[in-house]
DNA sequence: CCTACCGATCGGTAGG
DNA sequence: CCTACCGATCGGTAGG
């Protein structure tokens, strides 16, 4: 996700028209966003967008992929960083959250709506997810195997992991509450405890 | 979820267009949903659809507040049958799981196309689902003040039990594997592990 | 980057 | 339950 920038002002405006995307894929879903919407707000009419992108799919696709490389990224990452398998998947899940957190609608978007995407991409997108999991699944058996992980399904083990983070949003809405940090922390506690030998 | 029957055949036209829209809207979701591709799965003309139901936001009406209502049911039930609030949530979380397991299509629409529901529903579904997690949120707190559950953010640890649970969709497609008594068995243990003292 | 516009599809209705 | 149809809105293009 090298493509966000916390400064506005130096956003081009492809990557203006692609943060109000997101914001409004996750607000009101893509198929009920408009090009018209997301012209709205970048502040032109719907058809000067079609002078930075093709169409609107290809809005989706940058969105959904950019999530899915950073996180793939992260795995390669931990693979090489880290030795121990319990580490590993604390590594991986605090990268998680915090993406999450600082990344929340397009996190969302590639959550929620990969599933308009076209082909040959949503195939792609599916294959590339699957990918992860398999490998999020075997750094639990892994662990299961070192005795740092109880014996239980890894299958179901990643599913509650990966689910629990992308659950963040609701949390999201009422920041006032606990901070990033803590909501890491608890994350954390609960979720490794859960899952520990 | 009483209008739920197993055997098709005694299903009223009305509840036949409603399994259908929850199949429809489960995989495709509700805007990319055509009143055209319901009445073709249901086997009649979409003009016909309208001489059983009002309109097609009257079926995500039905499917959404058809599970809220259950789960609300369900929480009435453990608050005055049980005791102990550490088994009030355990019975809580299996209960959802199992539901989630056999009613898979409507609490997946229920879960993740709400957002489109018509005003006035739209805000008495946020906050039935408000109440709701504020309820589960006192039970955790429960049991942190009678030492069941370790000292975490309360609201945290909801978002973790309730997110996993409707996570269960990705593990639906490969059953195979293993049994939803296994699945439950398994969420059950990693889920109240991560809470308890 | 805008004006003007188009073909397709949508939810829904009239009338039988 | 169907045929026929309508107004609105959609994604996208032509041409400047």
């Amino acid at each position: 996700m090298g493509r966000i920038q916390v400064n506005k002002e130096t956003l081009s405006r492809k990557n203006i028209i692609i943060e109000k995307s997101a914001e409004l894929f996750k607000q009101k879903g893509y198929k009920a966003t408009s090009m018209r919407e997301i012209a709205d707000m970048v502040g032109v009419e719907a058809a000067s967008l079609y002078n930075h992108i093709h169409n609107k799919s290809e809005l989706l696709k940058i969105i959904c992929f950019d999530v899915a490389n950073y996180y793939m990224e992260m795995m390669n990452k931990v693979e090489v960083e880290i030795a121990d398998s319990l580490h590993k998947i604390e590594k991986l899940l605090r990268f998680h959250i915090v993406t999450t957190i600082l990344q929340y609608d397009k996190s969302h978007v590639a959550e929620r709506e990969w599933k308009h995407l076209e082909e040959p991409y949503l195939s792609n997108y599916k294959n590339q997810r699957r990918i992860y999991r398999q490998r999020f699944t075997a750094l639990i058996e892994e662990g299961i195997n070192t005795k740092k992980i109880k014996s239980i399904d890894a299958p179901t083990a990643v599913l509650i992991l990966l689910h629990s983070v992308s659950g963040i949003e609701s949390w999201h809405r009422s920041k006032v509450k606990i901070t990033a940090k803590q909501l890491e922390e608890n994350m954390i506690s609960i979720l490794i405890d859960g899952i520990k030998q």
